[in-house]
DNA sequence: CTGTTAGTTCGGTTTTTTCCGAACCAATCG
DNA sequence: CGATTGGTTCGGAAAAAACCGAACTAACAG
């Protein structure tokens, strides 16, 4: 029975590790930290427990460690008498991907305004036919706003209903 | 006057580039031709052009605009009598980027499914206190529908508003 | 002081990604 | 036919990313 639910563990560090080298560009190793960290909760995990399960070195480990908590991923908390760090997910980090999220949307409005700019320059040097059609970049940030505006209501009200540990 | 707006553009399409890099993990070349591509509208992008304007290798650029038109970001018009191939971005470039975000929240949706299912599991074996909170997930998935809901109404309204060609 | 535990640092190797060059193909032109 | 244009293919070089091992530090335990 344990060790069923040891190997579906590892099947899904494994996944949610793919999940997240794609989605946050981590280090194989580093999705695989983050995923078996998450998947532990609130006990939390120790360098020894990754080293051994993870099957990596201890340079490996501790080096993708430091970038998770650099990036605000894991944080860890201490017992009394033992000098092992016991890491856990950060309380936000699914808020935090929200917020990814909105400013990627952001930059790309910005980036659509520059572009527009710049293509109406052009157009003024081109005839009729070839002129670029701008009504597509309004529409495209009109979008981008009201996304913006509903993804951050739900992030308001994500943050609003939970604001405990989410192990 | 020209030379200024040749500059612009070349500014752009690395800013875009990068942009793209990131966005949709494409090679630096690669992301530079879809931007390239773009800023160029109508008129079209020669393979010669690409290998003078980008700085790059044949192989290289046949490679690149080989492997956009296999992920449908380009295609590409001909005229009578020419033997060149005049690429333009697909029609649908951004609908297609929001269908893709909207997949990857379906798919984020069935990983919390999957990993709620293992952390009941995990409870049974665990007592009170260990015990991961399996309502955030609940919570998650919620905002999950939603935010697909609102994204998906504003794809159909972009997809409705506007299905000509947007250079 | 010696041994152990917990973790860091850094030089170097392995793996992967990206790009290039040279040779090549296929169509067209003179 | 040979030359030119437009593009593909493939072996390998160059660069970047990921990982490892060995030596090291720092804290504490006996």
């Amino acid at each position: 029975m344990e060790d069923k639910l040891q190997s579906q563990k590892g099947r899904l560090v494994e996944k949610l590790g793919v999940h997240f080298e794609n989605k946050d560009g981590l280090a194989p190793v580093a999705a695989r930290i983050l995923s078996y960290v998450i998947l532990t909760g609130k006990k939390g995990v120790t360098f020894e427990d990754l080293v051994l399960n993870l099957c990596a070195s201890k340079s490996t480990i501790s080096t993708h460690l430091n970038h998770l908590q650099d990036l605000k991923k894991i944080q860890y908390f201490t017992k009394t008498g033992d000098r092992k760090k016991y890491f856990i997910i950060n309380h936000d980090t699914m808020v935090q991907g929200i917020n990814e999220m909105l400013n990627e949307w952001q930059e790309q409005k910005e980036l659509h305004i520059e572009i527009k700019d710049y293509k109406i320059r052009v157009n003024e040097l081109l005839e009729e036919e070839e002129k670029f059609n701008l009504n597509f970049h309004t529409i495209y940030t009109d979008y981008l706003d009201e996304a913006i505006q509903s993804i951050t209501v739900l992030r308001d009200k994500i943050e609003e209903t939970y604001k405990e540990k989410p192990f």
